[in-house]
RNA sequence: UGGGGCGUAGCCAAGCGGUAAGGCAGCGGUUUUUGGUACCGCCAUGCGCAGGUUCGAAUCCUGCCGCCCCAA
């Protein structure tokens, strides 16, 4: 049995890299091939990035391709660049932006993982006939009694389970995360050990097809008109102001807004039809009911009927909460927290936790409160 | 045009003789593989305008301008 879990030697083992052309990835691979693993550079582009924002000369997935290929000249290694952008778009920047149309606030991140990395790239990986697919990720693989378990990275500053929660069973057995067990300064010391070209380059945050942040202009693109302007409202329907589009809002926002108030004003709700920006206190925020639908479902039992205590996440960057887990109709589940957040917003992810375990996840479909008893 | 009130940054607003609080908005930053939140920082040489009193005024006085209210 090799550190892969795979019952090959090093050098039989066939492992395709997804590299990106960032520092994660790059030491992804480098540590693989160092260990003697037949490794196999692959980088996607997804898309064109002068098509995406308009203008021509801004070819940033250009420059990470190239940043991949220079690493994988150097670790020696065969590398491929997949022209993904057809599936990228199709699978990822159609839905991003009809889901701000709808008044959500879409992950692409989590459609990105899930429709290409580990179901297209995967199944290339397959027909290479390699062993696994390793990526740069931040979370952990443990083999339990009843097969691979997803779990939290070591490094709690950079897990990144929030965006693989629609991993599938099936997907998690192909699958394998070397970086899970480091924290972001021990693979930034591998990267200057081993030599890899892009050990400083800096985090990447925004979403890759969106430079800048200025997301909004990507929308509009995709779906000329998309902007249409309407009115910011109170809790009780009074008209407070104007905005540009409920595509430029997401609920829990406060800044932008643009409305002086004797306490600061957040996005409560975001009403499509209407296209009507409800704002109100901070107060008005608090949900402790989140309805979710696509359920995917990674414990070893179904849910239990009589609710399932875990612990959940509902926004990238937020503290755990406990809550209880009960299944509902058509693959959904409903949560009650046992306190209130603040900010839950249709389209994010809530994704569960038993410990470090990731018990699965779903997609915010609906929040409210519960009358105050 | 009799009486009363008010005019402080984009909005609200404290100050009532001692050298412009605070909140909101805005801007900048930190954090962050999703616009967000949170946190940190910046933001009126000037208080409707013009004079006067005073060592010193947004704060006192005079005039003007502009709003608002009351004239049953």
């Amino acid at each position: 049995m090799n550190s892969l879990g795979i019952a090959k030697p090093a050098a039989e083992t066939r492992v395709v890299v997804a590299m990106s052309g960032g520092v994660d990835s790059s030491v992804t691979a480098a540590l693989l091939a160092e260990e003697g693993y037949d490794v196999v550079g692959i980088t996607l582009q997804l898309y064109d990035h002068g098509a995406a924002v308009g203008r021509k000369g801004a070819c940033c997935a250009g420059q990470d391709i190239h940043d991949a290929r220079s690493v994988a000249d150097r670790l020696g290694i065969p590398h491929y660049v997949l022209d993904y952008e057809s599936r990228f778009s199709a699978s990822v920047m159609e839905e991003f932006a009809d889901s701000y149309l709808k008044g959500e606030t879409p992950i692409p991140c989590i459609r990105c993982n899930q429709r290409v990395k580990f179901r297209d790239l995967l199944g290339t990986a397959r027909d290479l006939g390699a062993d696994a697919l390793a990526t740069g990720h931040y979370v952990q693989r443990v083999e339990g009694l009843a097969g691979p378990e997803l779990h939290r990275s070591v490094d709690a500053d950079k897990d990144q389970s929030y965006f693989l929660f629609t991993t599938t069973a099936e997907q998690l057995a192909f699958l394998r995360f070397p970086l899970g067990g480091l924290t972001k300064e021990r693979t930034r010391d591998h990267a200057a050990r081993l030599g890899v070209p892009v050990a400083d380059k800096p985090e990447s945050q925004d979403i890759c097809f969106v430079p800048s942040g200025r997301y909004a202009g990507v929308v509009e693109k995709l779906r000329p008109g998309a902007a249409e302007p309407g009115d910011i409202v109170d809790l009780e329907g009074r008209v407070l102001g104007r905005h540009d589009g409920i595509i430029r809002y997401t609920v829990g926002q406060r800044r932008g807004i643009g409305i002086a108030a004797p306490e600061p004003l957040y996005v409560v709700a975001l009403d499509a039809d209407k296209h009507h920006v409800v704002v109100g206190p901070q107060s008005a925020l608090a949900r402790d009911q989140v309805h979710l639908r696509d359920i995917n479902w990674l414990g070893d039992a179904p849910i239990a009927e009589a609710g399932e205590r875990v612990q959940v996440r509902l926004r990238s960057i937020q503290p755990l909460t406990d809550a209880v887990l009960y299944p509902a109709a058509a693959g959904g589940a409903m949560l009650m927290l046992d306190r209130p957040v603040l900010g839950v917003a249709p389209g994010q992810a809530g994704v569960f936790y038993r410990g470090t375990r990731v018990l699965g996840g779903g997609w915010i479909a609906a929040a409210e409160r519960r009358l105050a008893a």
